[in-house]
DNA sequence: AGCCAGATTTTCT
DNA sequence: GAAAATCTGGCTA
């Protein structure tokens, strides 16, 4: 192709969430964050996706990161609500959470799954696939398709340009709630939240019903 | 659709 | 040194 028309844009770009509209308690937090926007400033665009999956690691958790107290890796998860803690895994995966609570609290939310919205070519080729279902269809691809690594680590989402939280576009259907994914603690904590039905989910089919 | 192994490196014990 | 908030491809059915 010789010409390269820009990129369609979205009717409407999201609202910014401010901080004070975040619930403090970390469980509402996951839950709230359903049906909410989560917009990515790059050079070479936009990036929208609806939020479709979330996870509370939350006070006293074992499961959380935060549990054992501020480390090099999880302090961002220390921060006041609303900040990136952005974490490697695997060795090959990066995914993102929201901080949440007051600062020192060490508790947050993961964002696991998105329904793509706008810079859906971007998101296809920082992916390598295709496919729009599986473009953010769980943490380690969600971080791959808007290229989030360590360099967001530690950003206020609710002040930051190139990583943010907007609001719904639309409203969210109902939320389901599950046990959490990929974790060997507190295993059958109903801390999983996803929108009932969205083909954008992860995880097995038995937990998404 | 479900199970399993392999990839690969940071992090903390 | 072991575990890790995962993903992919290959296999089975």
């Amino acid at each position: 192709m010789i010409h390269s028309p820009k990129q369609p844009t979205s009717a409407k770009l999201p609202r910014r969430l401010r901080r004070a509209e975040l619930p403090q308690d970390t469980e509402a937090l996951a839950r709230y964050l359903i049906g909410k926007t989560l917009v990515r400033e790059t050079p070479r665009g936009r990036i929208i996706g609806r939020i479709v999956e979330t996870e509370a690691y939350v006070l006293g958790d074992s499961a959380s990161h935060g549990f054992r107290g501020l480390t090099q890796r999880n302090r961002s998860l220390f921060l006041h609500r609303g900040h990136a803690y952005v974490y490697f895994i695997y060795g090959m995966h990066y995914a993102l959470n929201v901080s949440a609570g007051a600062k020192g609290q060490g508790t947050g939310v993961l964002i696991r799954a998105l329904e793509p919205v706008e810079g859906i070519e971007q998101m296809q080729r920082n992916r390598g696939i295709k496919n729009i279902h599986e473009l953010a269809k769980g943490p380690g691809r969600l971080a791959e398709a808007l290229k989030i690594d360590k360099r967001l680590d530690g950003i206020d989402l609710c002040t930051a340009k190139s990583l943010w939280l907007g609001d719904a576009l639309a409203p969210p259907a109902p939320i389901s709630t599950s046990k959490r994914i990929g974790i060997t603690k507190e295993i059958h904590r109903p801390l999983r939240f996803y929108e009932r039905n969205n083909p954008y989910v992860s995880g097995p089919k038995r937990l998404n019903q």
